[in-house]
DNA sequence: CTGTTAGCGCGTTCAG
DNA sequence: CTGAACGCGCTAACAG
């Protein structure tokens, strides 16, 4: 099966009677200055024949692709998410996004992607949390490509023209404040050191949140990388015997708290309290629903896009601040109130 | 911002002192009959200048962009998840493979990203569960490009090169035996017609299973779609004194079916026992655990990356059935039995 | 082993 | 409003 020759303008011209400017002109610029005529002779010529425009030839001829590239960690949770509401986004824009994932955090992946992406010649870029250091970035994406981060806290702005950030450290700052008003006497964040950069940000919430309104409140700050979480749990529940205030890395670890939890039969919200993050459809349909915050994707999305537009359409970053913050919404369930 | 004048393979020619002609043999072909000095000036050279290959000259000149292209319905659990695979396997073969979702099922978006990947010259297709017609997608996809199906059952062969299927029949026809087995006086289907030809395997296989291991035992086939879990769990539970068993659409299903008989106190699996698909990681982190059928996302896309090879490189079919069946794997857990 | 040349399919002048 | 001609960056023969 060689390629069966596809058709190409020039066929259509012959077809329709006219020269391949005249059907440029009309298929892929919007009939702009044409006569109606012309115009009807060239798409029906163009339909019987099944034209259809070849992406790699118009795109070298004007330097400009249409598409932009996107790199994520891995497809599941947040980032499918996100990555469909960036691909709407980017479509409103006239755009394509092509998605890669980077097998969970492998640079060598990562890379290989970029550097695909960059052969490409994508219009732009959009990266979540590159595992690359700042150095081999730099390397890689000093081709004059747009590079428009997610959760990307503090980079060289010679790298990247901006970041769209999840307000992690507030929520988790608030979550502490849930927790201790509601009467908690130690309060433990679940962090996950595979998430470098976002557990970062979380502990940096956590911190300071301890600091505002954890007066009199014990801390704990342990990683759940191969943590059996019911041997901790007891653990916790025998040091403490009033309430547990948790902080989870996510909804996910939330569930297994959760679950350990109701295994042994520790009363929720009572003995301990739970506050997840990300608003997982788990974290709704767990029993009792987890407390959790809520990620505005479409919000998120549309930064992402925008900060994006603005660079590859050479426009004023219209004042807008380099790193957006973009806040979370605290959905309260029944890990940390009675119904 | 106009795009900054990417180096050329002209450039590095006369970087190096060679003809352009060289320069793709060293840079892009292998370094196939050259001096070694050559090969050592040219890299040199294209080191320097920060030379990068032009996907879309390369791909125009020879008609073969070595990209494949992905249709999925979302980004989310399962589909996630073979993307992945599928990414990887694609990479094995010297492909590179573009995702696209098709926003849950909306045959616009589905035939847009078609129109995008065929446009692009894609060298091959897959594509999950097309929710567009045969008529549809005969028109679109009659470009001689290869299409193998994931999940699709009973597609013509002038559309389709072929398809990988997962084996849903026969998981929920053994699921019944399970069931049945385990003493169960009435077995319940919880659909999903939203997915609609997996929807249809199930319930095959749950009918097959039922006519095969359901002598003396009632049964129900109920959707899930705006369902109230809880009012019918309740009323499944008065109707039946006994152990009843639930065959849930995937494990977001089972999850809430989890949910809701945790908080009516339903003894699981004494009373209710249930299985779910996909052996999703909330299966394993549940409470309890959901037993389900575990998916070969491996075997799954190397079987769909390999039949499109075959058609690609125009290789005979090495004997393979045009629909293979992948076999799901039963996982055990406390939904159905006592630890 | 290396250089020359002719396209690949389309966008874009610039005369008519 | 139309048509001829050139160039985008690269590959694939074919000469040398």
């Amino acid at each position: 099966m060689t390629k069966p020759k596809q058709v190409t303008i020039v066929e259509v011209a012959e077809a329709a009677g006219v020269s391949i400017a005249t059907v440029s002109n009309v298929l892929n610029r919007g009939g702009i200055r044409s006569s109606k005529e012309t115009i009807r002779k060239v798409e029906l010529a163009a339909e019987q024949l099944g034209y259809r425009r070849n992406t790699m030839a118009a795109g070298l001829s004007r330097n400009k692709t249409y598409e932009i590239g996107l790199i994520i960690p891995a497809m599941a949770g947040y980032y499918g998410q996100l990555a469909e509401h960036l691909q709407i986004e980017a479509h409103h824009a006239g755009y394509h996004l092509s998605v890669f994932s980077s097998g969970g955090f492998d640079p060598d992946i990562e890379r290989r992607h970029l550097e695909v992406l960059l052969q490409r010649r994508v219009d732009g870029l959009i990266c979540h949390g590159l595992a690359m250091g700042f150095e081999t970035t730099r390397s890689i994406v000093n081709s004059g490509t747009p590079l428009v981060l997610i959760n990307g806290w503090g980079w060289p702005e010679d790298i990247a023209t901006g970041a769209v950030n999840l307000g992690f450290a507030g929520a988790c700052l608030q979550s502490v404040k849930v927790l201790a008003d509601h009467g908690c006497e130690t309060i433990c964040y679940l962090g996950s050191k595979r998430s470098k950069v976002i557990d970062e940000q979380r502990l940096i919430g956590f911190d300071a949140g301890m600091a505002q309104f954890g007066g009199g409140v014990s801390q704990e700050i342990v990683d759940t990388m191969g943590l059996d979480i019911e041997a901790y749990l007891r653990d916790l529940m025998q040091r403490h015997a009033k309430s547990v205030g948790v902080v989870a890395f996510d909804d996910h670890v939330a569930l297994r708290v959760l679950s350990a939890a109701n295994k042994m039969n520790i009363d929720i919200p009572g003995r301990l309290k739970l506050i997840g993050i990300n608003n997982d459809y788990i974290a709704k349909e767990s029993y009792p629903g987890i407390s959790s915050w809520d990620i505005p994707y479409n919000d998120q999305a549309q930064m992402a896009i925008n900060k994006l537009m603005h660079k590859i359409g050479n426009k004023a970053e219209s004042g807008e601040d380099r790193e957006i913050e973009v806040p979370l919404t605290f959905i309260e369930r029944g890990t940390t109130k009675l119904q």
